[in-house]
DNA sequence: AATTTAGTGAACCAGTTGGTTCACTATAGG
DNA sequence: CCTATAGTGAACCAACTGGTTCACTAAATT
């Protein structure tokens, strides 16, 4: 008898809380890839989340502050400088999470960045730039403090270089680059300035 | 007598022609710089060159034409190659005007890049990069090609990494690059990787 | 001088936006 | 079961957009 009643229970058809929440994450990454930061509307975002408005101003005051914390927990962590692999590897692990980072979820912190760059001036630049291109460099800077000689005055130089080539990469038109082409910045840029020294 | 009409003569109030066409470009280029490409509006263009939607529409079909032909008329011609420059002044020659093309005009330029990368699909991205990045690193290749032993293969990724470096400087939040950093970069960066081969 | 051309300023249109409010109600918690 | 909470969907608002049209008229051309 009780497992009949069970089988006829009603299935809960509102999402709440994390549900709903990770819903309007998901439509709002989806929205930044297919549209761009300019034309993500919370109209759009919404809908595509199958809620309303209201919902979404009942967590977040503005679509900044929306975006913003979509961006945030849509970024993973910057692998951790690996003390037993090589320099090569170390390099290679931190341009492709940049490069994953960036330019997965359809391009969505790309456009997220690209767009910052272009509203001056931005909290979401620096957000962005904290968040992501920071932290990446200061691995890589690290990489370079435990494996090579290069004076403390260059590395920050360096070090923005592979980060500066996979943005340039795209802004030029093309999408997220293949590991063969990580590969060259590595081999073709980065090792040889280290070697340089 | 004659010399009395002359001073009464009602001057012209209208500018018809070039002189608007001038005023018109002017201000996309103001508007560029101070609100950016995505709040960029044809009745603030208008309002800033002190004339009517209607007279732009007249020259223009749609918003996008007017900002490339803007554009267009801004972008200086990247310099010659001088053949009996020196390599660093070659590529310091390249740089500057990179970074003076895209970031002067309070960075109008940048702003159209960065806002055509955050666009997908852009023509406008693909006309910058034609009109401003290809040019200047072929420019930058020529000189490698003439001052270096950098092997062809190797020369478009080297080529690519000064203006790579100008754009991230300004997605990071800072302004234009200085002389002094434009230095950094190709002493710090280009140079050691012609030696390194 | 007469005619043509292009500039002016205003009005118009449909569409969209970010943000707000509301009545209703599903859902969770006591 | 009752109460509180949060989700829903709709409606609303002022503001703004790109693009269009129009009557008038300054300016150029014939």
């Amino acid at each position: 008898m009780e497992a009949s009643a069970e089988v006829s229970a009603p299935v809960a058809s509102r999402r709440r809380g994390e549900a709903l929440r990770r819903a309007i994450f998901d439509a709002v990454i989806e929205q930044l890839g297919s549209v761009g930061y300019a034309k993500l509307s919370t109209n759009r975002v919404a809908a595509a989340a199958g809620t309303g408005k209201a919902a979404l101003y009942r967590r977040w005051s503005n679509k900044e502050e929306l975006v913003r914390d979509a961006l945030l927990d849509l970024l993973p962590e910057p692998p951790r400088v690996d003390l037993s692999a090589s320099l090569r590897d170390g390099l290679l692990a931190q341009l492709t999470y940049l490069n994953s980072t960036l330019f997965d979820s359809k391009g969505a912190a790309f456009q997220a960045f690209a767009a910052a760059a272009a509203d001056q001036p931005s909290e979401l630049r620096a957000f962005l730039h904290e968040t992501v291109s920071v932290p990446c460099q200061e691995r890589i800077a690290e990489l370079l403090r435990l494996h090579t000689a290069v004076p403390d005055k260059d590395r920050p130089l360096i070090a923005a270089a592979g980060p500066a080539m996979l943005m340039y990469h795209c802004m030029s038109g093309s999408l997220k680059s293949t590991d063969t082409q990580i590969e060259a910045v590595v081999d073709g840029l980065l090792l040889p300035l280290c070697r340089e020294r």
